[in-house]
DNA sequence: TAATAAATGATAAAAAACGATGGTTCATTT
DNA sequence: AAATGAACCATCGTTTTTTATCATTTATTA
């Protein structure tokens, strides 16, 4: 692994070699990277962070792990979703916005997931989706009738992305879209870490008569690489009471209506 | 994959081979664990702990046991496929027609899901398929591109089917289609028991360079509702040593280049 | 059943790694 | 020249991970 450049190397560069890194050799530790690249462990952590949240690889306390195929086994070990009982709950205030035979679309993610979990029980829905598991779900689950964007499926994120998938879905119309975010902020709009899920996502708005926002509190001020929308393109953002309610107040004085809902303690987990 | 624990392995990786190991082994030991990780029996039992939370294994005194018997439920989908054994051998011997870097389109079908299965140790795949369960465990298992047909998902076939699904894969080109069919029949052709289905499946052999057929004995000598394809439209039909030889001599001499491979004979899994 | 050995849970404490903050450098823009 | 922004890193308080200790519980054996 003697892939010591000697001279400027650039930081985008740094972040490619470490992901091929991590892939080589399964896993990688901080100090690692530092003596690789010559860099403080501030930096390996930054590049890490934002790796994993693009979702080149898993960080775990020490480094890093590849996730290509870190779950071979049909069951094996899978870390725990985080703030997944947030998730929940922000899934079942969201519940109360669906009826009987409305077309939703629902975007990719975890809280949707949660979302669709909550659909089993309704006979004439019609939902449009990008995620495969979501998809997947509902088709063994519900007697939903689904239709799922096509084209290329974004490693790790079980979803589609691209041309594709927008052409696939860009001339339905839905009564309802429920977006995730990785990030939320007045200032910097409604953000997620890729170029080519930001573009579905900004198509899955426009179907929509009503986009509700589903995002934990988790994401709240903060933003992440690309923006697909601003906060006055969204009718109505479920959160949990995690959040700072100074934010929520600033939120609102901003035009932006926002349900908090109550986590529900859950001791099992 | 090749290891070593000799350095410092992190905790989620100690988590998952623990996880691992238990499942293997059915039971095993704190002690042993211990002396596995050299960690103490504090740190194995905070990460067993954790474990049984989670679900993903029960403690006793002394160690742990697998609670495999209550997962059941992602593998469902292989609960009682008939002719399963069949369909493996089919899968491997159509495996050999696959090389690093193809281009493949796969036909929805437990077949061609057994094929899937097959293709996790190939770095440079493209595969296409219009089967949610095959993008899904290729999205998990493997490194290949996916790319899915968008559209409807018919429901209890885990496929999808009609016009939207046609667009996505209609300007692609592959080097192999793998198809499944529920009828092969010199008289009748290649047939299927729905219509939109076989529109997709027609999509998926104009598509290719070269059609491999994959139809287990059952189905030899048989036709459903709607034809999709005739004979000659196949460049290589794969089936096992259950089919009746004098319908393979005729298929043969109909000009049908047919592959016969072994059954395994497995007594469990 | 009572005694004994082994294993466990709880606690605290140390070490390692982490996130956040703010500051430095350097190139580009104004 | 001043302002801006990107990349980087040192510092420090916090969290995670691991371990030792010890009272308690469980399994085994007498």
């Amino acid at each position: 692994m003697a892939v010591k450049k000697e001279e400027g190397i650039f930081a985008e560069e740094r972040k490619h070699m470490i992901v091929d890194l991590v892939n080589k050799n399964y896993k990688t530790t901080v100090s690692n990277l530092c003596s690789e690249f010559s860099v403080s462990p501030a930096t390996i952590r930054n590049d890490l962070r934002e790796l994993e949240d693009s979702g080149f690889l898993k960080r775990t306390h020490g480094g890093a792990i590849s996730n290509r195929k870190a779950n071979y086994e049909p069951n094996s070990y899978q870390k725990e979703i985080e703030y997944i009982d947030e998730k929940k709950a922000i899934a079942k205030m969201a519940l109360q916005c669906i009826n009987e035979g409305d077309t939703i679309a629902l975007d990719t993610g975890t809280t949707t997931f949660e979302l669709a979990k909550l659909l089993v029980d309704f006979q004439k829905l019609t939902v449009v989706t990008n995620d495969l598991q979501i998809a997947a779900f509902l088709e063994r689950n519900s007697d939903s009738n689904i239709i799922i964007a096509g084209g290329a499926v974004r490693r790790n994120f079980h979803c589609t992305t691209g041309k594709k998938a927008i052409d696939t879905i860009k001339d339905l119309n839905v009564d309802k879209t429920f977006l995730a975010s990785n990030g939320v902020s007045a200032k910097k709009g409604i953000s997620t870490p890729t170029i080519d899920m930001a573009g579905v996502k900004s198509v899955l708005i426009e179907l929509a008569d009503e986009v509700i926002l589903l995002t934990d509190s988790s994401k709240m001020d903060k933003s992440t690489f690309v923006r697909f929308a601003s906060l006055n393109q969204i009718d109505l953002l479920i959160t949990d009471s995690g959040a700072d309610k100074e934010y929520i107040d600033f939120l609102r004085a901003q035009g932006v209506e926002v349900e908090v809902c109550e986590t529900e303690k859950s001791e099992n987990k």
